[in-house]
DNA sequence: TATTGTTATACTCTATAACTATA
DNA sequence: TATAGTTATAGAGTATAACAATA
């Protein structure tokens, strides 16, 4: 009789339910994310990581595509791609490096300003929406506090990751 | 002169980096809870959506395939690879559902639920790992608000879903 | 010798379609 | 007719390896 109801207590008592994995909420959120973002995304080469690039693109010092891989969480060939569908939309730029002819600097172009003025707008209605089930104060405070694992998760700005830029 | 002022002018207001992208923010921390999660679920088929299932199958009523599928976000297919996989390492078991011949709902094995007891544990270190950045209560607050979006992401826990089961 | 970027290739993951059995 | 589950297949996405140019 000491078989059956140690394993029911094991059950439980220690073992959670898969709501209170950070697993399944970071992934519930992410993909829901993704999903949302790709109706606006649609017309942008890359979607949401498109988007990204674009925006590191616009802001801030034109930066290698290997230091700015790294920093999105991509691999380098697929950086490569990524930039090349960007590109032949017109919407970026590949620059040599005069300080190392090795590299390329990645900068955006009038259009791709453009355009990311308007899907940033729009993206931004987006995350609103994903984040509505939450209190204006806790929207803030959700954004601030995942910006804090992220910026510690892949550390540093674009240009801080390895060599200025 | 009007030409390029403009321009420069758009991308240093109206256009923010990357790092206030919740996008990017989310993919980052995604990124490097599944990076250290995989090194704790090595052994466990499925890796981080392995061992949902597998916390799945030993919570609560058993429940069909395919609202467990729902519920962790993937397809009907690959929730079948997956059961398989489970089920030849002897961690859960499928069994004919009574009131549907057509379902069959997922349990753990006595094995499963001391697999799970000692991976939740080893998990839940490395939940803490990637939340060390942020204080304890920081932390507490971030997976309430996680969770409260993931559930309306994926309403209900698995047996809420579509049918009781 | 190490690194940036590119290309080709292979691999993994996921979704689609077709099917069986039930409802 | 619609749904649960399975299987086979195709597709997308990703990583690996080899290479040229440069440091």
């Amino acid at each position: 009789m000491r078989l059956s109801t140690p394993a029911r207590y094991d059950a439980v008592v220690t073992t959670p339910a898969v709501e209170s994995d950070l697993g399944w909420a970071l992934g519930a959120v992410f993909r829901g994310y993704v999903r949302s973002a790709e109706k606006v995304l649609a017309h942008l080469p890359g979607g949401p990581r498109g988007f990204q690039v674009l925006t590191s693109a616009t802001t801030g010092e034109p930066c290698s595509q290997q230091t700015l891989a790294r920093h999105l969480g991509v691999d380098k060939t697929v950086m490569t791609y990524l930039i090349d569908d960007l590109e032949r939309a017109g919407l970026v730029e590949r620059r040599p490096d005069p300080t190392d002819r090795r590299a390329r600097l990645l900068s955006a172009t009038a259009a791709g300003r453009a355009h990311l003025a308007e899907t940033a707008a729009a993206l931004r209605r987006v995350e609103d929406e994903i984040l509505a089930p939450l209190a204006p104060a806790e929207r803030d405070l959700l954004r601030d506090l995942l910006r804090k694992l992220a910026t510690r998760q892949e550390p540093g700005s674009p240009c801080e990751v390895a060599s200025p830029c």
